[in-house]
DNA sequence: TTGAAAGCGGTACCAA
DNA sequence: TTGGTACCGCTTTCAA
């Protein structure tokens, strides 16, 4: 016996039940007192295994019950994160959760932001590294709410939740000084991107406040790879610096294999200092101290700001600014 | 000057061409020769600035345009592959993906299935380690196209995607035997999941037959914490193994770090193996032989599997299987 | 080639 | 409290 029915509907079970479909629709949210007619709609859904469809749901209410979580790279620790807490958010809510990988490419997620109007979920997160005006005022013109995770310099008409990128390395700076170091490097992410470009500023700032010896000690990436990362952790270890700050974990992580290939010690020789406070740093060996952004704390809020505004709060455009911490392990003792 | 305009629909673009909404629907899919008709409704469309309602379609149509992917833990790097490859291929065939971590939980794993009587997706990829009877019979009850990757000891009416659990542990001890390794350690996952069944069941047969040490030797945990690896890995060493396959990275890693914590040395006292083949054992110090799962040749099969029976083909039960290879890196040598 | 109209599966208004 | 019905946006059949 094939249990592959053909759908059945409404009328499916109200013929069944022997009452109207508008008293099924009734019963089935709850606006029936009467509990015979209750009891008979039970029934006869049972036994024709009625399921309410999702998609003529959503044509009538118009909202299709879903959101979507856009990142540029799902594969990196921070995003991934960032996802998970927002799925769980999401699904406590009663919405499903649409992943998108942008890839990070500016004109990409212009397009995106662009067939929300095709109204395919009823809001986004949505994360960037490079915040165009052009991408902002898309945004702004969005009729899908729209909550961005990433710092801006101007104020904007949607919400926005931001960590402190200077702030961050500005701990990893401070904390290495504290530690004795007195050359201190940095592997950088790409300066178009506002995470690279603040950390590069953080780290300048504090290193010339700290008196500490840096300027030829910088190195800025094109991109965020293992490889990149080990190429440039050479070059500092031949300048003989006594402490890094890698842009991510992965970065870090480059450090460690880079000094540990010159013959020298982490942290005995060179002390290292991530960003992400990812399971790579807490795994590593030397376990690896690192600056935790607050990934699922901005993921919490960006979700919950999206579904106050999925409820029909119309507030104004809300901020909310995560404060990184460092957390301190072997590495960088 | 708000951007907010209220939805325009077919109806807008049709008043604006000055044709009937069947007109536009034609032109727009590619149904019409008249180029003056198509030029007007055209410059209707960007006049009012009009997209379709990807609802109104799926109403029509009965199609979402969605696909989900069900893992257990998103944050696991097989997984994590797996998901991301799926994405790729949906993406690719112009499917929006939907990322559900389902916890593993067998009983949610029925509700999921059973729920997509809402069609809220046109198909699924489900992946689990418990694949239960009861959890087969709802797969094969479903009337979305269900695509199953995990290992079976049945025939079933859906498609699966699988790979050689006992196989990869099988090439973890040969390799171990063949770098000298005379008494091997397990750290296992649990018994009653599918893969942790099988690895125990290869590896078991692989060092009888080799002949080597093991029995003593092994330990089955109840989940795959790091933390409980630690403990697992620190009994091990008192025992005296000379070689240890973990049965995932991050097991492996905890090896790393027992074997450091004693004062011995990977690979010189003791040799490890990971499974996933994940970042955390390329970028692992010392690097991590791992058995490559072919997570990624998973998921590119089984959205190929199910965007094929999206399209309509009506094939018999498709299954695959993807064979495990090593890939020897410092940790074993 | 074009337009009119039915219908996909629900919800909610209105009248009984 | 209940049933009849309009309607959400789009595709597609059918007739002109």
């Amino acid at each position: 016996m094939s249990r592959k029915s053909s759908r059945m509907t409404i009328k499916d079970v109200a013929r069944e039940a022997g009452v109207s479909i508008s008293s099924v629709s009734r019963a089935l949210n709850g606006l029936t007192a009467n509990q015979e007619l209750l009891q008979r709609v039970n029934d006869a859904v049972k036994l024709v295994e009625y399921v309410p469809s999702q998609i003529g749901q959503s044509f009538k209410t118009q909202r299709t019950g879903q959101v979507a979580v856009a990142v540029p790279d799902i594969s990196n620790a921070s995003y991934l994160a960032l996802v998970k807490e927002c799925q769980r958010v999401f699904s406590e809510a009663g919405y499903r959760t649409t992943l998108i990988n942008t890839g990070g490419n500016s004109g990409d997620d212009i397009e995106l932001i662009r067939g929300l109007r095709q109204k395919y979920v009823d809001g986004l997160i949505f994360t960037t590294i490079r915040p165009t005006p052009e991408l902002i005022e898309e945004i702004e013109a969005s009729e899908v709410p729209v909550v961005l995770v990433g710092s801006l310099k101007t104020a904007v008409s949607f919400d926005v939740v931001s960590t402190d990128s200077k702030q961050a390395a500005r701990l990893a700076v401070e904390h290495l000084v504290s530690q004795g170091c007195r050359k201190i490097g940095l592997i950088g992410g790409p300066l178009d991107t506002v995470p690279g470009r603040n950390r590069y500023e953080g780290f300048v700032a504090a290193a010339s406040e700290s008196g500490v010896f840096f300027e030829e000690n910088i190195v800025i990436l094109k991109d965020f790879e293992f490889d990149s990362g080990l190429e440039a952790a050479k070059r500092l270890i031949e300048q003989g610096v006594d402490g890094v700050l890698g842009s991510t974990d992965i970065l870090a992580l480059s450090v460690l294999h880079a000094v540990r290939d010159a013959g020298l010690s982490v942290p005995l020789n060179v002390r290292v200092v991530g960003v992400d406070n990812s399971e790579a740093a807490r795994l590593a060996i030397p376990r690896l101290t690192s600056i935790d952004l607050g990934a699922i704390d901005r993921g919490r809020m960006a979700a919950e700001f999206l579904t106050s505004r999925l409820s029909g709060f119309d507030s104004a455009p809300k901020t909310a600014i995560v404060r990184p911490r460092i957390v301190v392990r072997e590495s960088s003792l």
